[in-house]
DNA sequence: CTGGTCTGACTGACCGGTCAGTCTAGATAT
DNA sequence: ATATCTAGACTGACCGGTCAGTCAGACCAG
């Protein structure tokens, strides 16, 4: 299988090039001297330079969301589930910043419209989405949650944790989780809920 | 001052082609068309692509700048003035859902690099972290607030926005702001806040 | 008339994509 | 064991379409 080692060799270079500037801005030339291939070689892993692009954003999403179901997958109370998820992704992203910046890009695009390809990140998409929002109905079922609008605030997490990584601020993961889960889950107004001091 | 005005109307022309496609995609000619310029005009305003797609975007920031400033600007009780403060973007996507595509696209590149006009993007974003920050921590000194990370949070909240608004729930924009602020204030923990019921 | 603006046909660099040719590894024959 | 063949992956020089950018002339307004 050494045919698959290039192919995913390819994407990995490919991610890193198209996550650092503009599609048009990244020639195929330069994919192939990254990858150490010549630029026929491209050709006979992906159709064009959109699949190529598209394949790199494919894969990048699909390995969080595994990362992403596994955490959702054994159940614990809800908010160390919660917990769980977010930590997932923080760390997916923190490893892959990568893929951070490459899905954010691509979904700041992922408007109404429908190239076939945007059809399957769009459902990629929507499934973080119902990932998070089957956490947050579980904890309401529970009584733990109060959570009117269960899908709109599952967006609403997914928004912290861009927001989180695109601040700049040096955190670890931890970190970027607790301040993310506390602002959900316990709000800004005053009172500290538990955690403050002793 | 024709002139002023023919080139905002390519500005505005622009900014409808560019949030709907990639920047490789829209040619210039495309853009000259839809202002009803010839190519050639376009080559009068502005040095070039890059220079007009700038100009672009930099005209959208400092709008939503403007109007972020003044929500700021009149001090009223800290929870009220975050709304006001989130009302002002909200208000100002919903009514240019084209600058909204644009500037999340381009802040989604927004890395560490430093082209020039990256540069004074950078700044003009960070302005609206400043404002909201400094929202909130006027409310943590008036003790009504409790935000241990304002910065950080700061940016939790814009992205919040980005998140209501790539929802896709049709929801008006006092209801955004509502879960917005609702949740950033309040919490999703059980034991609603003060707001549901007589 | 004249200074300025606009126009759109034109040009040439550039880059995505191709393909004839090379190379390698394995299979088969001797 | 060694020679020969073959499949198919890889190579990179080349091609040709495409567009950003130009500029000679048309078209005004004063």
């Amino acid at each position: 299988m050494k045919s698959q080692e290039r192919r995913d060799n390819i994407l990995v270079c490919a991610a890193r090039l198209f996550a650092a500037a503009r599609f048009d801005e990244v020639l195929m030339e330069d994919i192939a001297r990254e990858a150490s291939v010549a630029k026929g070689t491209l050709y006979s892993h992906f159709a064009d330079k959109d699949a190529l692009y598209f394949a790199v954003v494919f894969d990048g999403i699909l390995q969080l969301n595994n990362h992403l179901r596994a955490a959702a997958a054994q159940d614990r109370p809800p908010e160390e589930q919660l917990r769980a998820v977010m930590n997932a992704i923080l760390t997916f992203f923190s490893r892959n910043r990568v893929f951070f910046r490459l899905l954010s890009m691509e979904d700041a695009k992922a408007g109404p419209g429908g190239s076939e390809s945007r059809q399957r990140w769009q459902s990629e998409r929507t499934e973080q989405i119902d990932v998070i929002e089957s956490v947050l109905r579980r904890g309401v079922a529970g009584g733990d949650f109060h959570v009117p609008q269960p899908r709109l605030q599952a967006f609403v997490l997914r928004g912290m944790v861009r927001s989180v990584l695109t601040s700049g601020e040096k955190l670890s993961v931890k970190e970027m989780v607790d301040v993310i889960v506390d602002t959900f889950l316990y709000g800004a107004r005053s009172k500290a809920p538990e955690a403050p001091s002793p």
